[in-house]
DNA sequence: AGCACGCCGACT
DNA sequence: GTCGGCGTGCTC
């Protein structure tokens, strides 16, 4: 019996199969998808057994050395759903099989330790025989603290050790103790189920009669009406039937409250992934979903891969989250490979939102997707009151960052003790230094981009290759001191309002805030205990936070995300401001929303204004079909990269000669033009972009130029299909 | 990826 | 005359 292997270098010309005859006493065990140690070239690597076939090939074979962890293999759906991972991504299928395992199970070298058990140090003895000790070498303070913190409870062994440690294991005093891990702790059961209104159970109606066949529905809901509970519904029906659940949500440290209901609701039928877990904690997940232990997976973007039994149903929540598309190789779209699955199981998949990506909402529109909408709140109270702001009066009062529309309104919350969230939006855009009498900024030598200034060190930064530089008092240039730093962090509107309101309690949420392990988690729980009287933060509060006492939303700077360079700028600042708004009143006191803009006659933000998505969708496939962007067209982003930078541009026009011939004459082409960032890490990017409708040589053809430059050690393509950003 | 083979320049 | 540059090709 032959093995057909793939092995675990990702490069395109090692992409496909070796064939290792497989040892006698393998032949029972071995099965496709499992991991395999076998000799290549001069060296032995890892491998995946990807076909296993009678007979032999014409050429002589290897051995394999021995199958990998027998215990855990890629099973049939797994195999199948990382060969439709790679045709989507034209990426290696050893690369689509390692981002569908966790990393303590991905393919290499240094095996790391993931042992399901913890050592604890226990007592040996019992308390009279313990107390004997203790008087007998009163002397061995150390012995003695190990001892007495010993009688309340078992330590683990790591936090101890030392030399009295190892004279009480000799003694016989105290022993090692294995206990299996259970690194995440399940915890509550059993909360109320709220009633559904009549648009939920609608809702929840129409799926639950279709559990047994596949479609895609897209369930869209105002923010605040209750999608959670309807599909958690539906997952208890299809967890009743036997089946199991798939929920993907976008980062679940930002959905802790989901997570949360989920845990009451199903208990240890639970399991998380997400990106916060230790590689250990992942493992122990996986080994859950593997063991059938578990029923719902609720996770991020890759929990889409999770080899779970017995599908029932794929639920994928905030679906117009630009988290679902992986933004490295391979660059995959969660909801194609959910698509996917759910029809491979003929079952159902929900995309869930209350602001819909135009794709899928335009799919619903011509009844690809079947759309089903909840109009109410759950609790029937009305949307917040949103009121526009026009800064550039605001500025002639000399109010640069809070309008006194919106310092009025603090106050008057502040007073009654209600909360309030203040968001900076700065999606593409932070705060630089710049020098207001020659012009000079600071930009990256690497990557061409403006340094960013970060206070606490005093130093400036490139948020593309890491490079650091500190800030010189005078300007480097013109030795000016006036060097001034524009933009606005999250950092200086903290300031700047402590100046304003010294007794508030203000919470800043941002990347620096939030960077150590389970601080996300703090700031949220403390905010919701009413512990802060202010939520300021960037757009990572804007997403599914549920606090009930907050009753006003504050943007600061609705501009900065209509302003970048991305045809998705409207769709992105729309749902940015209405999801963000959609945090306040959510509970039974009135919410109100202030957004300050220098644009006040923006359509986008007065559509956010009515708090109307269906007319910003038509006011903005109008502008899509006109210029043929998505939904219209699909997008694909040929990247040619070379740290020569003549080389770059010339190989780009060859392929834009190879694109044009072999194309389909209704794809339209642009580029090549100088990437949004041309040159990160001395690698200069040129990018083509290919708009298209139905072109069936597409694929093929990217494939060929793929394989052209698979050998070309100077120059790199990098293809991505539907790209979040451009 | 890693390694061998192979064909041209500047050096003990 | 040799050492070594890295271009090319192969790995079951």
């Amino acid at each position: 019996m032959y093995a057909e292997v793939i092995i675990e270098y990702p490069v395109k010309t090692l992409d496909k199969c070796f064939t290792y005859k497989v040892k006698s006493q393998d032949l029972e065990i071995i099965k496709v998808g499992m991991k395999v140690v076998v000799p290549f070239g001069n060296s032995v690597v890892n491998g995946i057994v990807i076909n296993i076939v009678k007979d032999a090939p014409s050429y002589d074979t290897k051995e394999i050395c021995y199958i990998d962890n027998p215990e855990i293999y890629l099973n049939e759906e797994q195999m199948d759903l990382g060969k439709f991972l790679k045709e989507e991504t034209l990426c290696t299928l050893i690369t689509a099989y390692q981002t569908m395992l966790p990393s303590a199970l991905k393919i290499k070298d240094q095996k790391q330790n993931y042992d399901l058990y913890d050592t604890y140090i226990s007592l040996a003895k019992d308390e009279n025989e313990i107390n004997k000790y203790i008087i007998e070498n009163s002397r061995s303070h150390k012995q003695i603290e190990i001892l007495e913190s010993l009688l309340e409870k078992d330590i683990l062994k790591k936090e101890i050790s030392g030399s009295s440690l190892n004279v009480l294991l000799k003694n016989n005093i105290v022993k090692e103790v294995k206990v299996e891990k259970r690194r995440i702790n399940v915890s509550g059961n059993g909360d109320v189920l709220p009633n559904l209104n009549e648009e939920q159970q609608n809702a929840y109606n129409a799926i639950k009669q279709e559990l047994n066949k596949h479609n895609v529905f897209l369930l869209q809901g105002v923010t605040g009406s209750g999608k959670t509970e309807v599909y958690m519904r539906l997952i208890k029906e299809v967890i009743d039937n036997g089946k199991t659940a798939i929920v993907l949500v976008p980062e679940i440290c930002l959905t802790t409250q989901t997570v949360k209901r989920f845990y009451n609701r199903f208990g240890s039928d639970v399991a998380i992934f997400h990106s916060g877990l230790s590689n250990g904690e992942k493992y122990d997940e996986y080994k859950k979903i593997y063991n059938n232990e578990v029923k719902i997976v609720v996770g991020t973007r890759s929990s889409i891969f999770v080899p779970l039994k017995n599908l029932g149903i794929i639920i994928i929540d905030e679906e117009h989250s630009d988290t679902y598309k992986q933004d490295s190789n391979p660059r995959y779209s969660a909801i194609n490979m959910g698509i996917y699955r759910a029809k491979r199981n003929n079952i159902p998949l929900v995309l869930a939102s209350a602001t819909p990506s135009l794709e899928s909402k335009a799919r619903a529109d011509k009844g690809v997707y079947k759309l089903l909408t909840l109009n109410k709140r759950a609790n029937n109270m009305s949307l917040p009151k949103t009121t526009i702001v026009d800064m550039t009066e605001e500025i002639k009062h000399r109010n640069f960052i809070f309008s006194s529309v919106l310092k009025e309104k603090v106050e008057d919350r502040l007073s009654k003790g209600e909360q309030i969230i203040l968001l900076l939006n700065r999606r593409g855009f932070s705060t630089f230094v710049n020098c207001t009498s020659c012009g000079h900024t600071y930009k990256c030598p690497n990557c061409d981009i403006t340094l960013t200034y970060h206070k606490t060190s005093n130093n400036l930064r490139c948020h593309y290759c890491g490079y650091v530089i500190k800030k010189d008092d005078k300007c480097p240039k013109c030795q000016e001191d006036a060097l001034n730093y524009l933009g606005l962090g999250t950092q200086k509107l903290e300031e700047e309002f402590l100046k304003l309101y010294p007794e508030a309690r203000v919470v800043r949420m941002d990347q620096d805030t939030t960077l150590a392990k389970g601080s996300y988690q703090r700031i949220i729980d403390d905010f919701a205990d009413g512990k802060y009287d202010v939520l300021l933060g960037t757009q990572m509060i804007s997403k599914g936070l549920d606090f009930k006492n907050v009753t006003l939303v504050g943007v600061i700077n609705a501009d900065t995300s209509l302003n970048i360079p991305d045809f998705r700028s409207n769709e992105k600042t729309f749902q940015l401001l209405y999801q963000t708004s959609g945090r306040s009143g959510r509970d039974q006191k009135k919410g109100e929303v202030i957004i300050q803009t220098f644009n006040p006659d923006n359509e986008v933000l007065k559509l956010v204004e009515q708090n109307d998505y269906n007319r910003f969708y038509l006011y903005e496939m109008n502008i899509r079909h006109k210029l043929k962007y998505p939904p219209y067209t699909y997008i694909c982003l040929l990247m040619v990269k070379s740290g020569d930078y003549d080389l770059a541009s010339s190989k780009a026009n060859d392929i834009k000669k190879i694109l044009s011939k072999r194309l389909d004459a209704k794809s339209i082409l642009f580029g090549p033009t100088p990437a949004a960032i041309f040159k990160v890490n001395n690698i200069y990017n040129f990018q083509i972009t290919i708009k298209y409708t139905f072109d069936d040589n597409l694929k093929d053809v990217l494939k060929e130029i793929d394989q052209m430059f698979s050998t070309d050690k100077k120059v790199n393509i990098e293809i991505t299909f539907n790209p979040s950003r451009f």
